[in-house]
DNA sequence: TAGAGTCACTTACAAAGAGTAAGTGACTAC
DNA sequence: GTAGTCACTTACTCTTTGTAAGTGACTCTA
């Protein structure tokens, strides 16, 4: 009788928050301990400011990453870390790390320049 | 020396496969057992014809997913299930899904309909 | 202390992707 | 032989992304 039998929106959501262009290795690089705006954008090659700010504001309210401002002395450059939530993704950028490096195609090792999905579909 | 320390494209490119929009929901279909088209559009609210195509072709080329054609005898239907390589995403998938589990919102019980993280956005 | 540089954004516009809706051809049931 | 189902396609519109050029707050240098 339930023809969506299987189906979680909760699931969905995930997925979708976590696979959003762009999310998966901002995420992986807050795990990797940058913390700053431009550190984040440095270690992406090809995330534009543009991107960067409104995926941070997304997922900041998400409640996966925390945006702080020091107030202390020195600099006014606002931080940002993982939440709890955001930290217990690590498992599942993990496992995700983890398929890729298994299934890797053979000729991207090193010299594999950060070619999309979505490119590949280009022709 | 190399800004870009920890990026790594070939995870890149597997994030961004597994979450692009319907992605996720498709690969668990499958892996539930769906292996016909009209079977995984049923199973997944909101997917249209037109994106499940593309998408299940687009994992095609990705080696994820095999579409079969039984020229058998009775049906033309043709039959899409998933490769050794779409089959090891369970692990992916299941972590997403307990990640998932775990986070999700307070009122999302049962009552939750497929929102989906851009639609949220949306004011 | 004037001017150049850096940092974290924002805005404007064009291109690509997704949603909506209405076909299409092959087959099947009545 | 006509109506219905199934697995797609096509055409069109709206949303999201990419590209590029600002902006204001602050810092460093002469």
């Amino acid at each position: 009788m339930d023809e969506t039998q299987g189906y979680c929106p909760v699931f969905h959501r995930a997925v979708e928050l976590i696979g959003r262009r762009w999310n998966g290795p901002i995420i992986r690089a807050l795990l990797d301990g940058a913390d700053r705006f431009g550190e984040i954008r440095s270690r992406i090659p090809g995330l534009t400011d543009r991107l960067l700010a409104q995926r941070l504001r997304e997922l900041e309210r998400e409640g996966v990453v925390e945006r702080a401002c020091p107030s202390s002395s020195a600099t006014t450059v606002p931080h940002y870390t993982l939440t709890t939530k955001g930290h217990s993704l690590a498992p599942v950028i993990e496992s995700i790390a983890q398929w890729a490096a298994a299934w890797e195609p053979p000729g991207s090792t090193s010299s594999a320049q950060g070619r999309s999905v979505a490119d590949s579909r280009r022709r």
